[in-house]
DNA sequence: TTTT
DNA sequence: TTTT
């Protein structure tokens, strides 16, 4: 039996491309995109150096969709998720492991993005998996409990 | 209309008593102890300094009698949560302000604690709020979802 | 003598006022604002609610510099910190706490402010304390290893 | 030029082996191990699930000398990082990618681990990279403002 | 009021 | 492949 732990990543950068939303064979949403970020340290001659690198973010359902929706090529997100490694096989039949960021919360930020005013989504909805919060990302789950009416703070 | 924002804390070390586990008149669970983090430092006269930070936390719902049965004073725990201020009037009626960290998600660590086999929890539990996965602490919401089965996969 | 623990904040709002920059007698600079984000919530009547939480951040040496420098009202900012409260005593003798988020990292975004090209900072800057890394916020310490030449890898 | 952008990882695990330590060329040293987290859900018939998730830590300088020092396979830590994708060639020409977490704090947990006296490090030390602070992980960089003496508080 |  |  596995013990509790932790697997968290924070992410705040640019989509390196619009978003590609695709459904499951039973009508579950995912988007997929890619999300820069960059590290700079100064070298030993102290000049500023410079390091992009690029997330593989993975996002289900309602949250997936939003994604397909909103967010475009340039976009600047943020965004808490997890590691995941998905294992399969290339062409040859060789293992291969492929490293993603399963998001479960993302915000958008103003910056970025070139058509503002991104066509409407060419993908079909087949299905609104999970949800009635239409313009949420589906942060406000259960765990999540709103400040109580006062007279009900028994402390 | 608010934006999406991002209030999260982060925190892990241990409590300060045994928490006090509470009802609402609506029979809502809450739980509340307080927890130690330090600071280090170096002085400028190079001595190692040290200050002790306690944070209020607060735990609603299943959590809270998570909190309430399996924690106790001294036990290390890592908590996530988020910042909430509380305004109440005490008993000269004045404004006075009280910041307490919400959890929504909690780690029990082996370290620290006297008693390691607790006395059952004295409180009577009032309401099985929210949730019927029984040993956990409600962190798996809709919102996380599974690695699905591969033929699932759509990319 | 204080065992490791972790104390940390992640906050993504907008600044409430222009900050105010300040000089400790010995110089060293720092900067307060207030910042604001939201918690909603859908009560039992399936409204939307919506609370917001204003963080009180502190932040020193050149980070806060440049917090005079190119923060102003109405600016989407990330922030790292830690919580730490403060005594002090009100004008009645009163012992009162203040709780604030001293910040340790800072992401500028591109929403909100008013005055894009805010008018140069007012107070004079006494001292450039702490560090020649001019626009940086003074993120990349000694403890973050950047990616070493391919031949310095031993694994 | 890259904005300034955010990549972080917080994971909380068990070590799977006893990390190694090496040594650059140039006498920094690195170690690097193994940490399990794991994922639960739920399937569709209510049976609870679990993988594990096995993340490829590295730790540079004087927090790798510690790893080295005190970590062993089956202790419990608390991982602050970075994700890094790093390229390489295996033994057919073929460009393979790694992703690992650059560890840049630590903190480690009581919990498990099998020879709690670990012998001492077998790797010789040849260089005391970075810092003077014998038994920390070298977090408290200079962008971790002390609580200043009170009447050195402007505010 | 915690912990090593 | 992003961004300033």
């Amino acid at each position: 039996m596995a013990q509790k732990s932790l697997n968290k990543v924070i992410l705040l950068g640019h989509l390196g491309r619009d978003p590609e939303l695709r459904y499951t064979a039973s009508g579950k949403a995912v988007a997929t995109f890619t999300l820069a970020t960059s590290f700079q340290w100064r070298d030993q001659d102290g000049n500023e150096q410079d390091k992009t690198e690029w997330h593989r973010i993975v996002a289900w359902g309602r949250l997936g969709e939003i994604c397909g929706e909103y967010l475009s090529k340039g976009k600047q997100v943020f965004i808490e998720g997890r590691i995941q490694t998905r294992e399969w096989e290339d062409q040859d039949g060789n293992k291969r492991t492929s490293v993603e960021i399963i998001a479960n919360d993302l915000i958008m930020l103003g910056g970025g993005g070139q058509n503002q005013s991104r066509p409407a989504q060419e993908q079909p909805r087949r299905q609104n998996t999970g949800g009635s919060r239409p313009a949420s990302t589906g942060r406000r789950s259960d765990d999540y409990y709103p400040p109580p009416p006062e007279d009900e703070i028994p402390f």
